[in-house]
DNA sequence: CGCTTTAGCTTAGTATAACAAATTTTCATC
DNA sequence: GATGAAAATTTGTTATACTAAGCTAAAGCG
């Protein structure tokens, strides 16, 4: 059963919001990026390929939500960086691994821990009760915008 | 006074959300932009005019957060294709004012809407409880990363 | 006034990102 | 083995994004 129908200034509301928040995740992530060698696409697709493990191309960009032949070019460019290595499957020739290198293991390792001391700052500003209530709600946004984006 | 830190794992946790939640809005964008004359910047900008009224270049680069000569750009192509054009200021003929034009009023309203269409059919799965709170989430999140931004 | 500095924007030059369409290579299947 | 499909790449084009250099108008100052 679904529930009342939010109203549209709430709507409005909330988007702002949104919008305005992450905007600042996006100047802070652009600060932070500014000291190392990758961009913020090449960020995201590191990590990835950290959390996962090796990825295919295609599997990559559906990660990243970005066109095969948009990822062949970042991954050109970081494969040329030393960041990550092409390993091509044994079994299917046609498919293509991409593998985290150690010098691309280390920056994304140090980007992520910048990224979660800022998130830690700004968490310092929250009682535990409400960082709880945060954390539900985040899992909630995302079940329910999966759900909404599968459709 | 602060309060005590949070855990690292609750950081990584937070952290992992707010990236899924991004991904999902960004792919949401995306499939909302497909249908119309206008990229992701071009949005966020024409958003801004929108809410702010005519802006300067300066302005408008602070609010995007990007250089002034990719506004400049931007601004370009936007003015090509007749979503805005430029005013010289009159009593200070260095500056320039970005003015929002009925074709690109016409767009920004309309992918605006779809995007408040969207973040409906999110809500629609929370109560007025839950709405509340995340009203209030958002509030606070905001507050504070605009205060650690600003350090 | 005449000079320098500053502010606001644009230009130039380069690299990256993004996509659609065409192509290549390999696999699967008939 | 011919044919069609799948996975990546190449091609071609446009947009984004930055730094550095340049331009023009305004402001400050002797």
């Amino acid at each position: 059963m679904e529930n009342e129908i939010t109203s549209a200034e709430s709507i409005v509301k909330i988007e702002k919001r949104l919008r305005y928040i992450s905007g600042m995740i996006k100047q802070n992530g652009r600060k932070i990026l500014h000291n190392y060698p990758i961009t913020s696409p090449q960020f995201v697709a590191l990590q990835w390929l950290l959390e996962e493990g090796d990825l295919t191309i295609g599997e990559l960009s559906n990660k990243i939500s970005l066109a095969f032949s948009t990822t062949t070019d970042l991954v050109d460019r970081m494969e040329k960086n030393e960041l990550v290595e092409r390993i091509r499957d044994d079994k299917d020739r046609r498919v293509v691994r991409i593998h985290l290198l150690d010098k691309g293991k280390v920056i994304i390792h140090e980007v992520i821990e910048k990224r979660q001391e800022y998130l830690q700052e700004v968490l310092d500003g929250f009682s535990p009760e409400e960082e709880t209530i945060l954390n539900e709600m985040l899992d909630s946004l995302y079940s329910r915008m999966k759900q909404v984006n599968e459709k």
